[in-house]
DNA sequence: CTGAAAGCGCTTACAG
DNA sequence: CTGAAAGCGCTTACAG
């Protein structure tokens, strides 16, 4: 059916060096045969197959991004960012998910021994120390995106200061009783807020009081939902004594947390995390991740590396920024 | 550097038709000789490449998911509902990103001649009847999303359905002057949804006033955006005679409107479209799309396809569902 | 500018 | 159960 190189050749009678030749601009091919095998290739539609040339050049021409679930706004703007950038390269992107979990580091090693791709952008994918030393083995061009190893070029933010920010500005605000809430415990952005949280506490000397960190019951999307928000705001709302204010893990589980506030018709001032596109519509003060400046710059530095493999490593971090709207009013 | 199945052949002392074997689990080996060649091909970390896999089978195991901008909601969960579907599989997904306009149609005949996939999840690409039958002939395994044409296996929601039912329920409740909150005039879901406005009205007797046709000024994303939306019912509410009610092309664009609703102070009855997960909680009003189920349900017939040719064509068209919430009261 | 030939790293009948 | 060999569809020195 689907024509090789062999069936273009012989209609234009040349050889298949020069139809190659024709389709790798490159080289010089005489404007009569280049033309002439041409019109042959496209009347039968033919293009060099991906697969073939990827393995006669030993190079695949593709970026794969590697990211843990991708229906979640988060890993959406990353990706829109990385869009950006490989629309102006002549890179292809294919996408891989994996389960994060037991086996992540199992499913993240056979994809780079599969070779797919030729470089590789790890969009929130955690792994410990003896994993990313492991990793680190493959000796391949990954760019680490919303996490940093030493030895990796990375961009992320800092998750810590973040959440020291939008804690710190509720306490700024006069209030003391300071709830957090949040979402999977294990989950790593969860405990690197949490350990911000604590650190603004702290440092106004007011105690941490536990039953004050409240999530959701549903894990699903590691309960970075809309549901789960809502399930902790009832939850706090009902406390016998109930914080007077409550920082939110992610902006989309504030989108929750208001909504069960304006059910219980209880008000209590809240800032989010993230600056979806939709917290200013809403008016929730939240902490900014410039997430598509992140994915683009991820993979300029990607591709960077690839055209360099010598270039010093870089880890960029981006400092969180507090963006004040009406919730916290 | 990275080891090939020679490698492995020589340093377990058998043939590389032997490794390929072990590592194709389908034929026979004995348990002595599997485990010989595991070891080794373990100790350097060995995997067949993709590449070369994919050329000597002449098939990828890979479905690709060809969509026209990657960050918006819509797409985010019909690739959530691919995801689903595939994990149960043993494919792996490639998105390529096509850009509508001048040479979308370029673009997908590109993509298809490269023959990276098995087969193609078009996701709202909209063509021409030329191009779709172009398309045909490339003979390949292609099913529809969000679109639907003669021939071709597709999953898609009635948009006219939709937007009739939607602007039907303002005006039941009691409306007669009903506006469209529109985006680019060109995009195919906007057309079709345009025609199901017009048809509610008429078949009320409502004269269609274009001037009750109303979109932002920024095509971002074809318009369909929080800012587009907001600024089109600014426009709307500074109207000298105002709409008393409003349906938004899009639940992301109803979020704007609402913000612009909130900051004059004036509110009319709105209703979206698509009731993303985030409608529920802002109590917007909205006509369901199934947009997870859609994706799912399209990877399915997809890879029923590609496990039996001669399948019979299947075209399913979801019914739009009319969610009531408080958006409209 | 163009062709013959080797090579990319696998799979898979065909024999044994 | 295992090996030798051809083949998948390209690219790319090497000659000319």
């Amino acid at each position: 059916m689907a024509s090789t190189i062999y069936d273009i050749a012989e209609k234009a009678g040349v050889s298949i060096a020069t139809v190659s030749r024709v389709f790798n601009q490159s080289s010089s091919v005489s404007e009569a045969t280049r033309r002439k095998v041409l019109r042959v290739a496209d009347a039968v539609g033919y293009h060099p197959q991906a697969y073939a040339q990827g393995l006669a050049r030993s190079k695949s021409n593709t970026i794969m991004a590697v990211v843990p679930v991708i229906s979640n706004y988060f890993f959406m703007e990353v990706l829109g960012g990385i869009q950006d950038k490989l629309s102006e390269q002549g890179y292809e992107l294919t996408i891989f998910n994996v389960t994060a979990g037991e086996n992540l580091f199992k499913e993240v090693e056979h994809v780079l021994k599969r070779r797919w791709a030729e470089g590789y952008l790890f969009i929130s994918i955690h792994l410990n120390d003896d994993q990313f030393l492991k990793l680190k083995r493959f000796n391949l061009p990954i760019t680490l995106i919303d996490e940093h190893y030493e030895g990796f070029d990375s961009v992320s933010v800092d998750n810590i200061q973040g959440a020291y920010r939008a804690t710190k500005s509720l306490i700024d605000s006069g209030y003391k009783k300071v709830a957090m809430l949040s979402a999977l415990s294990s989950s790593k952005p969860i405990r690197d807020r949490l350990v911000g949280y604590r650190k603004a506490l702290d440092e106004s000397g007011i105690e941490f009081d536990p039953n004050y960190v409240i999530s959701g019951t549903s894990f699903y999307r590691d309960g970075f939902t809309e549901k789960g928000g809502f399930e902790a705001m009832k939850h706090i709302l009902a406390m016998d004594n109930p914080p007077e204010a409550c920082f939110c893990a992610s902006d989309i589980q504030a989108v929750g947390a208001l909504k069960a506030m304006k059910d219980s018709g209880k008000r209590i001032p809240i800032v989010g995390y993230d600056d979806i596109e939709l917290a200013e519509y809403i008016g929730l003060s939240t902490i900014r991740q410039p997430m598509r400046d992140m994915g683009y710059f991820a993979t300029q530095s990607l591709i960077e590396r690839l055209n360099n493999a010598n270039k010093a490593i870089s880890q960029t971090i981006y400092s969180p920024e507090l963006i004040q709207r009406t919730s916290t009013f």
